[in-house]
DNA sequence: ATATTATTGCAAATGAATTGCAATATCAAT
DNA sequence: ATTGATATTGCAATTCATTTGCAATAATAT
């Protein structure tokens, strides 16, 4: 059990003078109970049925927020490369995970990689560099499109 | 060497019945001869030089269509992920890179690697899915920086 | 309770990218 | 070479996600 976003972005913002606000953690508990890799907009439509004066630009705020802190990452995957889309899910065991997405019928896979460390490692000692974080997506058909296909 | 930018665009106009145009013609030279992963911008300042009528929507559509030819690749980095970044070089032995880039000086250094055939291959046969392409990017401090830093 | 000031809602602004349209240029057919 | 059909351009206006300025509001320390 991880520890909730709304614990952790208290905590942040003792720290910061912040303070915690109705609005924060309504968002705060959405982006933990929507599954997937929700859009500022699906965040707000869906928080919004609960607090209708919420706004979207609170919305962003708090995104922009949570992302400069770290408790959430943006993703931008292929065909809507516009909007950014969070992943809420970045603490236990879904820390470090990449993302494949369906051409087809854009779903999107998460999965892991032993092998990702080897070839950070290579890449710093070849080149010096520090590594700190790494992106990963694929691009492919899904099992279920590949069977449903003409 | 590899094949030259407006000879694979001129086939694939021939093809689709389109033409080829004194612009298409120069942004095309330019893509190829800039170094980097240029932005439309940056691609229309250049062009714009050698001819001044040239206008920034002929680049986006150029550029649009040639991505869908898939004869560059845009890509989004970290910090400026607002803004579309361009792939010339996705001919010969530049095929296939990955990109590292330093959250100090911003610069990105292309890199290959064998194992990521072995991560594509594992996650295939665990899920059942066609991995067509990899985008991988890795974020760090380059060993430039890393020197001059306090 | 009160004062301080961080945060909100709202509306307007931004900025990258796209689009409608009339004018123009390309290219195949003559 | 000339012509005609139409793909492409320049231009201005538009879209769409995200950001921002500001006055009103609400959270926290005292
Ligand atoms: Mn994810
Ligand atoms: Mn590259
Ligand atoms: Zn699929
Ligand atoms: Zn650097």
């Amino acid at each position: 059990m991880p520890i909730k976003l709304v614990t952790q972005a208290e905590t942040i913002l003792k720290e910061q003078g912040g303070r915690m606000t109705s609005q924060r953690k309504l968002i705060l508990e959405k982006i933990e109970s929507m599954s997937g890799h929700p859009t500022a907009e699906e965040i707000y439509l869906n928080a919004n049925q609960e607090d209708p004066t919420l706004n979207l630009s609170t919305v962003y705020r708090t995104l922009r927020w949570l992302t400069d802190q770290s408790l959430i990452t943006p993703h931008r995957f292929d065909e809507e490369r516009r909007q950014e889309r969070f992943d809420a899910t970045l603490t236990g065991t879904n820390k470090d995970h990449y993302h494949f997405q369906c051409q087809q019928c854009k779903n999107i896979i998460e999965f892991s990689s032993d092998q990702m460390e080897k070839i950070k490692s290579i890449f710093s000692s070849q080149t010096g560099s520090e590594v700190f974080s790494a992106e990963l997506v694929f691009y492919g058909v899904c099992a279920n499109c590949r069977e449903n296909r003409s």
